[in-house]
DNA sequence: TGCTTCGTACGAAACTTTTCCTACCTTTGG
DNA sequence: CCAAAGGTAGGAAAAGTTTCGTACGAAGCA
């Protein structure tokens, strides 16, 4: 299933912090990204839980949750689905676009550059 | 302002054919994506004119709508908005994911080396 | 002229997503 | 033991998005 824009918020901190409690990551929102009371953000975690989005453990009284899949996983997905719908699946099409319209590094290109050349191989 | 996922489908139609009535529009999104009513379409797209994504043209009876913005512009943002919100902002990190996890032909491959060869000079 | 077709406008309903109030239970510390 | 702090659950409301029925005017045509 597909998470929202404030599922895939939660989301980011569980896969960056690894499986945590409401508090923590309602804590990381607040600090991080905006003002979302308690009570929202463990609402929309259950529901999230209810989806199949993430697990949650509740063998102790604070409930731990962790990302039902991969980070890495989840992340092709949606951005499958993004150049699909914006760039009827060309990725060369986004590539261009991306850097096109952007200052990038020397380093940054060259690493890409570096990348891609192992590709072939 | 930010086009949903709706509004964007009927930005595309507009961007690949140019202005377009209503009645046409409709046409497309029944011919190439999903069933949808005249009246859902014509409501959908005075909303739009009402937040300013398309402007149009009320001279003849059959309104003609454009786009607000330009495609490159309109996309450029949203990649924007893509890019920091799953990759913290890193295009780099996205180019990774984007082929180290897809089968992308010799060709593609070229096409964007040789690209990303003339943004250096 | 009348009837049918095609257009806009508008309101309401249906759905989805987000937010938060409130009740109630458990843990903690004096 | 009791109060305060912190946890979960659930319902309801608010907000955002999408869909469509219906009214009504203009255009086209027999």
């Amino acid at each position: 299933m597909e998470p929202t824009k404030s599922e895939l918020e939660i989301l980011q901190v569980l896969w960056q912090h690894g499986p945590s409690t409401v508090r923590f990551v309602n804590d990381k929102l607040n600090e991080e990204k905006r003002q979302v009371q308690y009570s929202s953000t463990l609402k929309l975690m259950q529901i999230m839980a209810e989806k199949g989005l993430v697990t949650r453990d509740e063998s102790s009284m604070k409930h731990v949750y962790s990302p039902a899949e991969e980070e890495g996983k989840t992340k092709n997905k949606l951005l499958d689905r993004f150049v699909d719908s914006m760039y009827n699946g060309s990725a060369t099409s986004l590539v261009m676009q991306l850097f096109g319209n952007r200052n990038t590094s020397k380093e940054e290109l060259d690493e890409i550059k570096e990348f891609l050349k192992k590709l072939d191989q």
